[in-house]
DNA sequence: TCGAACCATCACATAGATGTGAGGGTCAAA
DNA sequence: TTTGACCCTCACATCTATGTGATGGTTCGA
């Protein structure tokens, strides 16, 4: 498939799909007349970057991920050099402090929605503290 | 404190810490000579802020964030405009794909992580499919 | 054969978070 | 009183992900 319909099917511009090439988390064959040749997969692996690159990763490491991602791997296990393993792991923890701090934050907001609602059903006046 | 202080507590740059002011993240009082002045609480609320941030939320929203984390929360009520929450309703929203995406990615990481190390423990160049 | 709808590269612009430094005030301890 | 370690406010630089437009090639159907 052709760029245009890769951004269509994917939501992104095709701009973005030129730069994520450049910074090398895709590469696309290309036809003989030089227009990019995207296969089936990439609709996915574009979901994934945009994914990424929306929770706060950098494309640089989101090149290193995935890789990881790819299934079967069996292929994949020579690249895995002690630092890009070091790597990972710090990314590891990094997307967990992630994670964590986003589920608090959520978690929080869904309280605080929760409370605001029942609030405004029972009275726009009343301002319960909720019974603590 | 003042901004040495809470840039060492919490591992910010002052260069950030006034940045987050000027975005109204946080609105330390000033001294008689000029100087910042932070209370206690503002080294959980900067710790916070860069977490969001690292999670790819911007300042922007972040600011709409806050005031749902302080408990008790009762003072807020009236500043809930409906277009305020339904900001925080669709913020929400996007805070669960991220914290699904990330976990997505973070247990394919790590399984990748416990394929490759059995596979460097049991001999450098076997490469076992695993087992599906 | 012409025009519309694709595609290509290149270049410049923007926005948000952050780095860095200049120029200058405050204050406490030597 | 001077010095060092703070603080202040600019202001400009940088990096990354993005927007936008210029210029031009390819393909295909009217």
């Amino acid at each position: 498939m052709r760029i245009g319909e890769l951004a269509e099917r994917t939501g992104t511009p095709r701009r973005l799909l030129r730069y994520y090439e450049e910074q090398e988390l895709i590469m696309p064959t290309r036809c003989a007349n030089g227009y990019r040749d995207y296969d089936e997969r990439f609709v996915d692996r574009v979901v994934q970057i945009r994914g990424l690159l929306d929770a706060g990763l950098p494309t640089r490491i989101i090149k290193q991920i995935l890789p990881c991602l790819d299934k079967p791997r069996v292929i994949h296990f020579k690249d895995a050099t002690p630092e890009m393993l070091a790597t990972l792991e710090g990314e590891l923890d990094r997307m967990n402090h992630r994670i964590a701090c986003l589920t608090r934050n959520r978690d929080a907001i869904e309280e605080y929605l929760g409370v605001v609602r029942q609030d405004k059903a029972s009275g726009p006046s009343a301002q319960s503290p909720g019974g603590r």
